[in-house]
RNA sequence: CGGGGUGUAGCGUAGCCUGGUAGCGCGCCUGCUUUGGGAGCAGGAUGUCGGGAGUUCGAAUCUCUCCACCCCGACCA
């Protein structure tokens, strides 16, 4: 490919509406561009990478014996209403009315249409199991779009359904596509990890989100370096402390706390660490009834956790505090609290701990369960965020924290979907059973988003060569006036667009550092350039995107030199 | 949906408080010079100042209202 027949078009200052490197540099290397919020044009450059993953996402898909096909973006409201999910969805569906009045929405997912597609097509346990997978555009009308394409409200991803006439079938199928979902993340070059995720609402015994690691990511992990535990932190479970809760020595002794109300500033102002004062948290549970949630300072509450024991809860306001606790945020605790008391399994180990009085202005020092606050057994729970250094769950070491971005998901559906929408087939019995499911997203657009998050440079993007729009660039100085740099340039690019390898010669007789920052900031992996200093002498020049300075290579062995770093 | 913020040329921005001809950098167009890290000189084009209403002799500026977008919290690939 030529400059001058291509289409570039990069930007020295990113638009200010972008936060994140990876937002900024695909606007500013003219990979995308925006239409409205959370609707975005893939530009050619951009497109050309968009493309490479979702190659190597088809390849493998193909090499793990799922079939594609492709399935309508526009889906009727029927299907939706038949497994209940029209209403469940809610808003984040985009629903449309047709000239006929007839309702529609734009497909978030597909687990409707493909099972109505598998009752359809399939009969007999002998058409068992398959995997129908499509590479296409969602649209979720998102809360709150952000980050470009990481969270748009329209979206290329790949999504995959298996069907199978028992659950060992499944639990295989899943097994394939763990692997299959590997070997994709370390082909496109991306440091990554696999995780336990929350099966939510769906249920089922097995589901794993795969996650790019980068610290701009918008989900936490925990992982244990020696074992190989990995779990959303969402899932991650906290284990009670090994140690019992110590004896009730110090006697309890209300003291004036005037404005210290946060864990930080009681911690401070009695000169002591954030895990000796207990932190209380004031909800309302589904039912509208008040609870209080305890924890130990430096812990964080776990929303999902807490959601598991309270139903759909929500954080009390200042004036149901007040109601029920006489005080206000800031001196609330447990002792002498005529309500429900929840305790996380680490907060119910505390003894001789601080605490909020119940009172404005004062807390109290040398609290204890038992003796001053009635904690029944049944009331400790995994209600905390894992932190750092916690002891893994599989008790094999201690853990660890980094951020991810969320970009595959598998899950075991079992027979949510096709229960209610009757798939059956008959098994060797001539008996009708229901089919075991399976489920498998790839953001693949997100992919890129995310790849440049873990891959860029002051200077650009630096993706992987397996995605990187072009594997190499020529860059001639003095194009138009030199006739030996234009003719050098000329014959290695044929020879190298001959090889059948992606070649953008820059024949736009740019100043050389307009042809550099260009280059580098849309992030071609290999680099040549050709002037007439370096012909003198035979030589021009070599450098990879990622390379710290460049290297001279005769003309007549560049572009076996060229095809070496390709394999690299 | 709740909270915070921003809308001025393709991009980045000044001007707004204290009303009076809309300015700068980059980019773009023309010409000449230049050619190993986003060139120099000269000339040029591009603005419903987010929309509407109001106050005023006069509104980018003050008031009201609507809209769009961005950021922080609950969902997800």
């Amino acid at each position: 490919m030529r400059v001058t027949q291509f289409f570039i078009s990069t930007q020295k200052e990113a638009p200010a509406e972008a936060e994140l490197p990876s937002h900024k540099l695909m606007l500013r290397a003219g990979y995308i561009r925006k239409l409205s919020s959370g609707l975005y044009s893939w530009m050619p450059l951009g497109l050309r990478v968009l493309r490479k993953v979702e190659n190597i996402v088809r390849e493998e898909m193909n090499r793990s014996g799922a079939v594609e096909l492709l399935m309508p973006a526009v889906q009727p409201a029927e299907l939706w209403q038949e497994t209940g999910r029209w209403e469940v969805f809610g808003p984040q569906m985009l629903k449309i009315t047709d000239r006929h009045d007839n309702l529609f929405c734009f497909g978030p997912t597909h687990e409707e249409v493909i099972t109505d597609i598998a009752r359809r097509e399939i009969k007999s346990y002998r058409q068992l199991p398959i995997n129908f997978y499509q590479i296409q555009t969602k649209f979720r009308d998102e809360v709150r779009p952000r980050f470009g394409v990481m969270r748009a409200r329209e979206f290329v991803m790949k999504d995959a359904y298996s069907f199978h006439a028992n659950f060992e079938s499944l639990e295989q199928t899943y097994r394939v596509m763990y692997e299959t979902y590997t070997r994709i993340f370390t082909r496109l070059g991306l440091q990554f990890r696999a995780v336990a995720a929350d099966t939510g609402a769906i249920g089922g015994s097995g589901s794993h989100e795969f996650h790019v690691l980068a610290d701009s990511g918008e989900d936490a992990l925990a992982f244990c370096p020696d074992s190989d535990y990995a779990a959303n932190v969402e899932l991650a479970e906290a284990l009670a402390p090994a140690t019992p809760r110590g004896p009730a020595s110090e006697a309890l002794n209300k003291v004036a706390t005037p404005g210290q109300k946060s864990i930080s500033e009681v911690s401070a102002f009695f000169n002591v660490q954030p895990q000796e004062v207990l932190k209380a948290i004031a909800v309302i549970d589904e039912n509208g009834k008040f609870a209080l949630l305890l924890l130990r300072g430096d812990h964080q509450l776990n929303e999902i956790k807490a959601g598991k024991l309270l139903g759909a809860f929500r954080f009390a306001s200042d004036e149901e505090i007040h109601q029920h606790m006489s005080c206000r945020t800031g001196y609330i605790g447990p002792v002498g609290a005529s309500v429900r008391i929840f305790a996380d399994r680490a907060a119910a180990a505390m003894s001789n701990f601080i605490c909020g009085a119940n009172d404005d202005g004062y807390h109290y020092t040398g609290a204890n369960f038992g003796r001053d606050i009635v904690l029944d057994e049944a009331n400790i729970h995994d209600l905390r965020n894992v932190a750092a250094s916690d002891v893994s769950p599989d008790g094999k070491g201690v853990l660890e924290l980094c951020r991810g971005i969320e970009v595959g998901h598998i899950f075991q559906l079992r027979t949510k979907y096709s229960a209610s929408m009757d798939a059956t087939f008959l098994d060797e019995h001539g008996k009708a059973q229901v089919m075991e499911m399976g489920c498998y997203g790839i953001g693949v657009s997100r992919i890129v988003a995310a790849a440049i998050e873990q891959n860029y440079d002051e200077r650009g993007i630096t993706l992987p060569a397996a995605m990187a729009p072009f594997q190499v660039a020529i860059a001639p100085i003095g194009f138009k006036k030199s006739e030996a740099v234009r003719t050098a340039a000329e014959a290695l690019y044929v020879e190298l667009s001959a090889a059948g390898i992606e070649v953008l010669l820059d024949d736009r007789d740019e100043r050389p550092g307009v042809m550099f920052a260009d280059l580098e900031l849309i992030g071609v992996a290999h680099r040549i350039v050709i002037g007439d200093r370096g012909l003198k002498e035979g030589k021009v020049e070599y450098q990879g995107r990622r390379d710290s300075a460049a290297q001279t290579v005769t003309v007549q062995e560049a572009a076996a030199f060229v095809r070496a770093r390709l394999c690299d």
